[in-house]
DNA sequence: GCAAAAGTGTTACCTCTACACCCATGT
DNA sequence: ACATGGGTGTAGAGGTAACACTTTTGC
């Protein structure tokens, strides 16, 4: 390697974590208490520092991993963020992440690790440094990417029922959607695979249930739709 | 301030701006030719590293203020780009933003620094480490946001016609848009104020010359528009 | 049998697209 | 007058929203 750059600022990389989560009923937020100064005992996002020997999603997967077990979920970057005084301790870098899981898929994982603790999107407490910034923002682009591709399947179990679509969209927009409408834009774009079973968690009638089309999810992934129409950004 | 964190590795930060330009015809893409190595004589997008006393956006500005003279252009940040092996002389992570300038309005800041040459994006050369996908990537997101938001008008003079608003959109995604179709897009936004006056440089009739009503274009830059329906992305 | 959830069909409305015509200007 | 570019109108297609009815299941 050649010899180094002559600038002098060299900065601390953090990675911030906005994990989303789904129970079937709520839009969910994954949080950690902070267990060291400054700002204990609050709570913060999951978080760390990037390593010299790892690229960013490398770093945010690493940190993902160490501090809920959790592997094979879909993350996506948001942006850095670079306020001077954002962290009090040195100046700090943030590179935000935001990963969507499906909650009951990973129980075990995040069992086993208890570090972090599923809280209401709406119910969220007040967050350190500029992570309820981060949070909003991360919303504003799941919001977004949602409403516009097929992002929303990301935080279902593998197999699941229209209804169950319809509720997580209802939790991400915090609205109330038209069941039927809903479910024509959703089984028009030809991503769902009828698996020929039924919901049998169902009080009443039994949903069908259907899974991704993996192929056509990848390929089309980047197409356009319109699955929530009159949202007011 | 408190103790440092113990964690040890700090990384160069390094900005790096994608600065999109219209000349009237042609979506263009300012780039300078680099003159230290390594790569030195290579063709490189505006960079450079981030201070220890500014925060991400000044960085950008200021970097783009120093290489150009420009002053209160459009910036979005884009992402942070992290691979490892992304500069050959050290580990750097950059930031990138996009910029959105209208070449005729700046031309005096411009010619006066002489340090970039506009390329136009369709003929842009190879570039240097990752700068490429950095462009690729902008391009993309200036596509996505300025077929949903009213993002175009940056580009343009303060006074311009529907037809010109047109070119740029013809030129931001390559194809050929209806121009009644368009127009009415357009004017159904609210947004353009009639000046009353008309283009003297058109050769046959006179284009009536609009300008933007501020205000509204403040307050309604999230609304959700489609100006470009039938693009494939 | 009844309540609750899920599947499906229909209609009115609205938006978008594709197209044709007219107007203003310079040569 | 004619070529070129700019402004506007309209009909048909397609998509969306708002609505009602039927089916399945547990109690």
């Amino acid at each position: 390697m050649l010899q180094k750059y002559t600038h002098d600022t060299r900065i601390l990389l953090a990675i911030d974590c906005i994990i989303f989560g789904f129970d079937g009923e709520e839009l969910k937020l994954l949080l950690i208490k902070r267990n060291f100064d400054p700002e204990k005992g609050k709570w913060s996002l999951m978080g760390g520092f990037l390593n010299e020997t790892e690229d960013l999603e490398e770093g945010a997967k690493r940190v993902l991993n160490e501090l809920t077990g959790l592997e094979n979920v879909y993350m996506e970057q948001l942006q850095a963020f670079g306020e001077i005084t954002r962290d009090p301790v040195e100046r700090t870098v943030s590179v935000c992440f935001f990963a969507l899981i499906n909650i009951h898929a990973h129980d075990s994982e995040l069992s086993r690790s208890m570090n972090g603790y599923w809280f209401n999107f709406k119910d969220k407490p007040d967050l350190i440094f500029d992570h309820n910034k981060m949070v909003n923002m991360a919303l504003s682009q799941l919001r977004y990417k949602a409403a516009l591709h097929p992002l929303g399947f990301e935080l279902l179990p593998e197999k699941f029922t229209i209804p169950q679509l319809q509720k997580l969209y209802e939790a991400i927009y915090d609205m109330h959607l038209d069941r039927r409408n809903f479910s024509r834009k959703i089984i028009s774009t030809g991503l769902l695979i009828d698996t020929g079973e039924k919901n049998e968690n169902s009080a009443t009638k039994k949903a069908m249930l259907y899974q991704l089309d993996a192929e056509k999810y990848k390929n089309n992934f980047n197409d356009f739709h319109n699955f929530i129409s009159d949202f007011k950004w």
